[in-house]
DNA sequence: CGTGTGCCCTGACAGC
DNA sequence: TGCTGTCAGGGCACAC
């Protein structure tokens, strides 16, 4: 169920086991994921030495000695396992160092790795499209404001539009617009500049937060079968159709669909 | 270009 | 118990 807060979690979690630490065995269960797994994956990554790890919308970096960048997206359905007792079904890839194995395990298989330049990550097409991360200096309400001028999608598909804002999944994006009480059906373009200016502090707010629940397990990691990102947040609305409005309102939570994919808001304090 | 649709894939769960 | 239908946190190709 990764979004940026699991990718987020799934990273600094990794980062405990993996920073500075050798790759001595890399290995593929299956040629592919989304799309193929990178030819040269096996050869470059064994032995590589990892210089650290880092996140960019909801992928995940594995910064190594080479010069070359492991990237990893957890898609719908993937999770690091750390030091797996047993395994499973869906482990497509395994990595192991001196200390601990590591296995990818992902049964839908809409993840990806792919093996990039580390001199031109910026380049490559599915980060050069990106925008702002949400949780860096460059989300504004300004931003967000040009970004969305004279669209007409709704104000939800845009905001999952990743090069809107990079990271933003369907939960968040839900749970954001109903913080701020902005209704997921407005017109991107139409989204007032005062909603703007309460959206933006509320999207950092709804990602901190879980970012820090997640965080608290971190300590949970160095269990046998640790999984990584995983961790009870509690939402709003997501998932609360037909349950009454935290907010006390009256309201009651409806579930739309938009773009193929469910909202959840209130009708009562989302204009 | 912006926008809308359908698909990739497996598993969990509800209803019969 | 087993079948069927629905849904799931993402991203992309493709059509207009």
């Amino acid at each position: 169920m990764p979004e940026l807060p699991e990718v987020e979690t799934t990273v600094r979690g990794l980062a405990q086991f993996l920073d500075g630490e050798r790759i001595s065995r890399i290995a593929l269960n299956r040629p592919n994921l989304r799309r193929p797994f990178p030819p040269d994956l096996v050869q470059v990554m064994t032995g590589a030495t990892v210089t650290g790890l880092s996140r960019r919308a909801k992928y995940g970096l594995i910064h190594t000695d080479r010069d070359q960048t492991m990237i990893f997206h957890l898609g719908m359905s993937g999770r690091w396992r750390i030091d797996p007792a047993q395994p499973e079904k869906h482990d497509h890839l395994v990595m192991e160092t001196s200390d601990h194995s590591f296995a990818l395990c992902d049964p839908r298989r809409f993840g990806s790795v792919d093996l990039i330049a580390s001199d031109a990550l910026d380049q490559w097409p599915p980060f050069a499209a990106l925008g702002p991360e949400p949780l860096g200096p460059d989300l504004s309400p300004a931003h967000l404001k040009q970004a969305m001028k004279g669209r007409m999608q709704a104000v939800k598909l845009c905001l999952l539009d990743q090069s809107v804002v990079a990271g933003l999944g369907n939960i968040y994006v839900c749970e954001a617009l109903y913080r701020a009480g902005i209704h997921p059906l407005k017109k991107g373009g139409k989204v007032t500049k005062p909603q703007l200016e309460r959206l933006v502090p509320h999207i950092v707010e709804v990602l901190t937060q879980s970012i820090r629940d997640g965080g608290s397990s971190l300590r949970d990691y160095a269990a046998p079968d640790g999984e990584l990102g995983y961790f009870a947040t509690r939402f709003d609305v997501y998932g609360r159709e037909g349950e009454p409005c935290s907010r006390g309102d009256g309201g009651i939570i409806r579930r739309i669909q938009q773009g193929g994919r469910s909202t959840w808001y209130c009708p009562k304090c989302q204009k």
